[in-house]
DNA sequence: GCCAACGTTGGC
DNA sequence: GCCAACGTTGGC
């Protein structure tokens, strides 16, 4: 079992936006390390926080759940489309989705000030300087630490 | 295969 | 809006 964090600009897609809509296909990522995570290593049943980047407070505001397997981000197909990309095929796909639904909305976002000031996550990768992967994994312990500075 | 130019991400 | 960091592109 695997850990995730997963980002989006909440003027693109918030939790929010997830919770009103139950679940959805997680698109638009480009870049080829995050799509290996997308298309062979997200499980069913795994859990990701979901984190607002590019805002006011950014930060973890709650979990998200993979509830589909790897499969092709047909967004890439679709040349009106802003993830457009005309050398992913359907024969032959560059990009790929994992569905993902709504779990749970904290109490307060954890902001990315609280996740720095915490000793226990210097190995987070997000905290680390030029990070910019849309999608981490994270170790069980990162998890727990986190969950826990949610409840408090 | 090198690397300069360019585009994007994302915190501030 | 700025800009550092990073990934990708493409000429050579």
């Amino acid at each position: 079992m695997t850990y995730w964090l997963i980002k989006s600009e909440p003027n693109a897609y918030s939790l929010a936006d997830l919770q009103r809509d139950h679940k959805t296909a997680w698109h638009g990522v480009r870049n080829y390390q995050a799509r290996n995570m997308l298309r062979d290593q997200m499980q069913v049943g795994e859990l990701a926080f979901f984190y607002h980047s590019n805002t006011k407070v950014c930060g973890i505001v709650g979990i998200a759940e993979i509830c589909r397997t790897g499969y092709p981000d047909i967004s890439a197909f679709d040349p009106a489309d802003k993830y457009f990309d005309p050398s992913s095929t359907p024969a032959e796909p560059r990009w790929f989705v994992v569905d993902v639904q709504f779990k749970q909305k904290f109490a307060h976002i954890i902001s990315l000030q609280a996740l720095r000031a915490n000793a226990d996550l210097a190995s987070l990768l997000i905290l680390r300087k030029g990070n910019r992967l849309s999608i981490t994994p994270l170790t069980p312990t990162e998890w727990q630490t986190i969950l826990q500075q949610a409840t408090e």
